[in-house]
DNA sequence: GTGATGTTGAAATAGCGTTTCAATTAGCAA
DNA sequence: TTGCTAATTGAAACGCTATTTCAACATCAC
């Protein structure tokens, strides 16, 4: 069969944490499939709160584990509840709907090569960035 | 002489004040000189302690009325404490120092086509991006 | 000046996240 | 399988940035 990376797998994951030498816990794997079953991304507080058997720290705490991991990514429009989002893609940017909050993945390669190329207009040596993309959906969208 | 636009401006966020029809009072004036003051950028907690007849309430409700005005802008790190920056030009980037916070601006050209080339790649309306530079700037760096 | 309305300070409150600490558990080794 | 030990957990307190509340006050049009 193919490799896998359909919608998600939980495989992935799991193999994350045991290849970092994190432990492989009941409410880690909890989390996990929780996280797995919302592509368009989620707060935290809806996590904690559909595993009521979770402590809101080990749901941060996971949460940041991920981050640490890079295979989760954070990101807010102003002023709004934080949102949180599985990675598919290696290297990519996101979309964040301001109505309905849902977060999507995009690679662009225009925005790759712009990425190398804007390094001369900047002062300083570039270590990282963030790159969000404040949308309208189709579902919400005129 | 050039018409102004050195270093800053105090009567620039003065008139902001005025047409939009907020009243121009001491403590706003107080914070303003400030801002003013901090060309590379300042958390809200340095503007209150250096403001201490000023309380922190309405430091917070200032620097919310002027990013409501999109004269002044909100980012932090991953992790950080939230800066704040006076903007300058009127559409342009950030870079933030990692090491020392420092806010940069800058107005990438290729960053403007960029972002008008980019929208064919977006599944929906773009309403906004937020876009940000981590780098060690030329004073931390190597 | 006077009054209607916007603004302020102080303290309580909110939201998101982290820390503390004792109790529990995963995972390795014997 | 058992035992050990460090990682992990839950519960609750705490931290930080920011907002809200409400009575007192100041601004600005008149």
């Amino acid at each position: 069969m193919t490799t896998s990376a359909r919608t998600s797998t939980r495989p992935d994951l799991i193999a994350i944490l045991e290849n970092n030498g994190f432990r492989v816990t009941g409410p880690r794997i909890e989390i996990i499939k929780c996280l797995e079953k919302h592509p368009d991304g989620f707060t935290a507080e809806e996590v904690a709160e559909s595993l009521s058997q979770v402590s809101r720290a080990t749901v941060f705490r996971t949460l940041k584990l991920l981050l640490g991991a890079n295979v989760l990514c954070r990101l807010a429009l102003p002023g709004g509840t934080p949102r949180y989002s599985l990675s598919r893609e290696e290297h990519h940017h996101h979309t964040v709907c301001v109505n309905c909050g849902k977060v999507g993945e995009f690679k662009a390669s225009t925005m790759e090569r712009l990425l190398r190329a804007i390094g001369s207009e900047i002062p300083g040596e570039i270590v990282g960035h963030n790159i969000e993309f404040h949308i309208l959906c189709n579902t919400c969208g005129p």
